[in-house]
DNA sequence: ATAGCTAACGAAATCGTTTTCGTAAACATA
DNA sequence: TATGTTTACGAAAACGATTTCGTTAGCTAT
């Protein structure tokens, strides 16, 4: 009802008969303002009931406390863990977060890092857009000084700060994995290839066959648009009507290794004894189709953390330029059911001991 | 590396011999401004690649072009489609989202909706945290004529925007779809009654019980703190130890929902045919799970994009008070095998069939 | 012709902080 | 004593857009 009126730094000024500029500086533990008046400002300031109009500050400093997130789509996952990673810790060191959402279209990532520059934020945490492969919208903030955090889907050339898993590694283990497993011929769901996670993946399936004398075959290394529930589906449709079918398959995310299995199940194949089956995120599906999903896990909500936490040291540090400093964060392999041959054996003969 | 000079309305000012006032009027459509000048100076902003400082005017108008959302956490697919939802239609119309997590705290929603208000947003999206049962915080807001959208879990007496579903007639079909596949004995997985949804949901389902002519049993009402999945498991294995089990469930949430049919399964007890289940959220696990779990959808992307644009036109209108204006979204019953024992009983039929 | 009106624009204050130069006092040094 | 050096603070100009009062020119009605 009644608009209360803001106080400002200048009525503190008045309070206490110091000017702005004291206020200012000890509000902000300016070094050249004596630990007693600043307790003294910081205390009147509390009981005064003073807030920090940000906006002013952001005009006078050309820059607001304000992470931007540009990714593809919030509500998946991945992505909302490492939002959620994200927003925790600029929260805590008094930082706001927007998001944008791409939907995987580079025309909205270039007009949505647009309005983001223009709302000064202090710094941008980017997951390319499938589509991506003109990087020059980023130069903008690195040119001002304004860090800009890749994490998971970066670009391979620009300098930058970046936050990754080892997609290589992770995909040489779950291959390796299926091999142990005693699968011979290990079909790959490939995502784009331009987008370094799925190149690497790929890579690490190809390496752990050749390391383990298995031969790669293209017929079995399906390229994927968007990894998606149908797109899985029909795949696996395809790869098991194959004169000679795989018996395992090494996918580059959950939902389509998902699809993978409800189609295998709906076919009477067996899973994981006809075909193990290994996804790649730790979604929460996979540990909801029946049989569970073995999967790699991704650190999300840690990479988001991570990612903020590297804008943060630099704007504190207050460096002029973006430094290239690459972080790589450890995977899990997840075995469940859908790979794992030795316990599905075991059970079957379980099961069949009640009969004899 | 060079750092480009912004460039401002007066730049514009002196380029067209202008003053601010014109361009400022101009650029903002005022109808002052005869529409030649209003395009000359448009014109003259695109090609000399003008940028609005928002910051600038946010100060001015104690106002930024902003939405906040508090929310319990980001990663629940429910609350990432809301953001989405909102994120786009605020997109759309030029404004950015700031998000907070409240992670249910009561005190968490408290600082954040804080930090929010000091952000100068124009308005306010929330989804109450479960232990909210004090809404003082958001009488800031009201006052000062910013308009709060309550979305899903909303207050009772609070005069403000809401955007809700219609639990009680979606808890009421969703028991009265049990009830007419034969479950006499119906549990529920009540959520924490002080929220409107849980309470609404349970009244759908002691109501439906009711007029059919069916016994509301307090046994069978089992109180969650937070419907995860542990907790769904626990109750799941006490109920179906009673001497008198429940043969239908009907859960507040998915999770909880399909933590049922796995335990039921692990113990052997036939879904639907023993135990029919449905939820509520239509959450992906619960068409991956097996049986696919019924379940009741929520329309999260479109309560999203409906509260957004209340604040929207509210801040268009510049109505100086909340109004107070309710919407209610309709959900829809998804009917899926984890309840369809008319379909459980043709299956097992089909699968006899080529024994005989 | 004069008052009254409208259309189209301008001057300058304003929003609340920050920061660049200062200055003044107190103290140390040569 | 004269000269630096801290320490602790202040004046005032930014930051860029908006808006409250204007003003001026041209028109209409009487």
């Amino acid at each position: 009802m009644s608009i209360k009126k803001e106080i400002t730094i200048y009525d503190l000024a008045k309070e206490l008969n110091y000017s702005p500029s004291t206020i200012s500086r000890a509000l902000n533990d300016h070094k050249s303002i004596s630990k007693k008046t600043v307790q003294r400002i910081k205390n009147a300031a509390e009981e005064m009931g003073y807030r920090p109009n940000t906006l002013a500050a952001g005009l006078r400093n050309n820059k607001s406390k304000t992470i931007g997130i540009s990714i593809s789509r919030i509500n998946r996952p991945f992505m909302s863990s490492l939002i959620s990673g994200i927003e925790e810790a600029a929260r805590n060191a008094g930082y706001n977060v927007i998001i944008s959402q791409s939907d995987d279209k580079y025309k909205n990532e270039l007009s949505n890092t647009k309005a983001l520059y223009d709302s000064r934020i202090s710094g941008l945490i980017v997951s390319l857009s499938m589509e991506t492969s003109d990087y020059k919208h980023f130069n903008q903030f690195i040119d001002q000084g304004i860090p800009v955090v890749f994490v998971d889907r970066v670009p391979a050339s620009l300098n930058s700060y970046k936050v990754v898993i080892d997609n290589y590694s992770a995909g040489y283990s779950a291959t390796k994995h299926l091999i142990e497993q005693g699968c011979k011929r290990i079909a790959h769901f490939a995502g784009a290839q331009h987008r370094n996670v799925y190149e690497e993946r790929k890579k690490g399936y190809v390496d752990a066959l050749k390391e383990h004398g298995l031969p790669v075959e293209k017929e079995l290394i399906k390229y994927f648009k968007t990894l998606s529930f149908e797109e899985g589906r029909k795949t696996t449709a395809k790869l098991m009507a194959l004169p000679n079918p795989p018996d395992g398959i090494f996918s580059a995310n959950d939902t389509a290794a998902v699809s993978a299995i409800i189609y295998a199940k709906s076919m009477g194949i067996k899973v994981p004894e006809d075909l193990a089956i290994i996804g790649f995120n730790d979604d929460p599906i996979s540990s909801i189709v029946d049989p569970a999903l073995s999967t790699v896990s991704h650190p999300a909500a840690k990479m988001g953390e991570i990612s903020a936490k590297r804008i943060l040291e630099h704007s504190r540090a207050n460096y002029d330029k973006t430094i290239s400093e690459v972080t790589i964060l450890n995977t899990e392999l997840i075995i469940r059911d859908s790979s794992n041959r030795a316990k599905a054996l075991l059970k079957s003969k379980k099961s069949r001991q009640p009969k004899t």
